[in-house]
DNA sequence: AATGTTACCGACCAAATGGTTGGTCAAAAT
DNA sequence: ATTTTGACCAACCATTTGGTCGGTAACATT
């Protein structure tokens, strides 16, 4: 039965480093061969594990992504009471891991997902659930957000949530280049505007 | 003279096709072949009239994508007075033509700035140079608006532009995929929001 | 009419790509 | 002790890549 750790135990290695290439170089830009030689492994380990390079894509996929996103943007949301505090700690959080990360390349999903757009129906449909497990979760927590009075009832969740999902892919791309701490502190400022308006309206306390 | 004519038609041609297939399947994965291809024109009238591939992107980029741009989003800034009217038009224009193209695979910029980070720098700084350019336009819209008495004279307008910039990055990668006149629809709703607050105060009229 | 010049052709090249296959060797199962 | 399995190796394959180069024919210049 340590036959099955071991294979467990390459498989995973490949597809952490797999990862680690892929998001730095790009899927297409990024050859097995590369993987391989930074492990000291050959082609034909690789394809005894996996049935090719799509398919190992998608366990990483399925294997590291999806559990990071879950990890850092959608886990936190669960929280407390309110909300907007929730999701602007749970931001604040994700963007300063990439303020401090030297070798940032912007937001993993969003890299991919535009990677693979009207490129590979495939991935695209593993990459989208992703998202809309995040839209899901996001609209979940608006909601909690009205029923406890901290978010104006005639705000549309489904709505904050779009915002919310397309302000941060965009900043994500747009810290990368250029003095991200900066365009950071600016994006978080602006989201705090953006929340008092959809606050519960306290009529001129 | 003719001979002009005609170097510059072929080579407008072959840009117009480039930026066409590197938009569709990204620039890695286009090769010079399929462009050629599609024009039915060889490989030694390519290298005759470029450098390298490489060269042949930059042309388009300051040929194509930046006169796109400064069309689309920078220009009609410098319209009336009132910049978040005018920003608001602005956007709603350039998301309209995205939720009515057919073949529509995100932010031209967006997609590229995604491609090219961190593997090659000389591009980069081009594709970078429109942003900011774009961010620029943007600010001075935004004090435009300070100082006609829309804009709240608090507000801090770098910040204004660098969370336009995300949100607008963001929605064309989101669009994309899932029901795109919807999420136009909730994606302007919520910038009205989020303009709302940081609207001059009519102090409780 | 003779002589450049220039737009374009297409065969060719080395390197790199994803993937295949026959084989080796240690551990597991019998 | 023998057989079977499974992790891994490495040479190999067809195809594609960006790029080169010698040539040709229409045009421009003299």
């Amino acid at each position: 039965m340590d036959k099955n750790l071991k294979r467990m135990a390459t498989m995973h290695r490949m597809q952490v480093t797999g990862l680690d290439l892929f998001y730095r170089n790009g899927y297409y830009n990024t050859s097995i061969d590369d993987i391989l030689k930074e492990l000291s492994l050959s082609k034909g380990a690789f394809y005894h594990h996996f049935d090719s390079k799509e398919d190992f894509f998608t366990e990483i996929i399925q294997n590291l992504i999806m559990r990071k996103i879950y990890t850092v943007l959608i886990e936190p949301l669960e929280g407390q009471d309110n909300s907007l505090d929730m999701i602007t700690s749970c931001f604040d959080n994700a963007l300063e891991t990439a303020v401090h990360n030297e070798l940032d390349y912007g937001f993993v999903l969003g890299n991919f997902i535009n990677e693979f757009n009207g490129r590979n129906a495939v991935i695209m449909k593993h990459l989208n659930d992703i998202l809309k497990l995040w839209e899901v979760h996001l609209v979940t927590a608006i909601q909690r957000g009205k029923h406890n009075g901290y978010i104006d009832r005639h705000v549309e969740s489904e709505g904050v949530a779009v915002f919310l999902m397309s302000a941060y892919l965009g900043i994500r791309t747009i810290m990368v280049q250029s003095s991200p701490a900066n365009r950071k502190y600016r994006f978080m400022s602006q989201m705090r505007m953006y929340f008092k308006s959809i606050q519960t309206k306290q009529a001129a306390v």
